[in-house]
DNA sequence: ACAATACTTCGTTATATGGCGAAGTATAGG
DNA sequence: CCTATACTTCGCCATATAACGAAGTATTGT
């Protein structure tokens, strides 16, 4: 009851719901979720942390740099959720202009969009 | 968007859960509701209008009385997270319990039940 | 060793949510 | 009609949550 609560949870906020979605492109730092929400640094992190939390995704550090990716290999619920995430959302208004300005991002460097969060 | 979070949002909680978990069993009055999950009137009510709001269940008005049953044949996308709910909860000792008390409740007439929350 | 970077954790604040009881609505029965 | 019943809506309170900035941690580069 608690995993399941713990997922239905990390899915009840819609800047969450945004971050899972886009990492269907696959993975991102957080820096590149920071220009994505358009959230602060602390806010974006505590975000990715609750999907963590949930299983719903995983993490991999490289250097000062920390990936975020869907999870796999783990808890049958989680995969069944994101592709029932995936078939209900990957058309909607919103997660394509994600997906549009994530291409965006993605052609930038890293110098430059770390950097932006701290205007 | 907006629907997807509305399910989500209404499976967030604890006790809403439970209440479609139940309604498994075939549909329910507010009453028998309100005995099963140990909530005032008014406080089941409010979770059984935000999972009707949701898509997730549907009502039937006989008389004085107000049956909830789980939604059939509208979004496809609240028919699979009921799956989704039934095959990762069904074995969930908190649910089994409740279905355990259901069948107790059921046993009850209906006059014995809805004056039960006015003590 | 030191500074800069990338991210997290902590502390605070504003808003959302879950809970209740009282009042309101609609229906059944005398 | 009038009362009782079954449920909902409203108003309130306590707690949970999302947001931020400041401070902390870990890693890279000089």
């Amino acid at each position: 009851m608690r995993d399941i609560l713990n997922i239905t949870k990390a899915l009840s906020d819609q800047n969450r719901v945004r971050a899972l979605m886009t990492l269907f492109n696959g993975e991102l730092c957080v820096c590149q979720m920071i220009e994505l929400l358009g959230l602060a640094p602390s806010t974006v992190s505590k975000h990715m942390s609750i999907l963590w939390q949930a299983g719903l995704v995983q993490t991999r550090k490289e250097g000062r740099w920390i990936y975020y990716r869907l999870a796999e290999g783990g808890d049958p619920a989680v995969g069944e959720i994101l592709d029932w995430l995936q078939k209900h959302l990957k058309n909607e208004k919103q997660i394509m202009e994600d997906a549009k300005q994530l291409r965006r991002i993605q052609k930038m460097s890293k110098d430059q969009l770390c950097q932006r969060y701290r205007s």
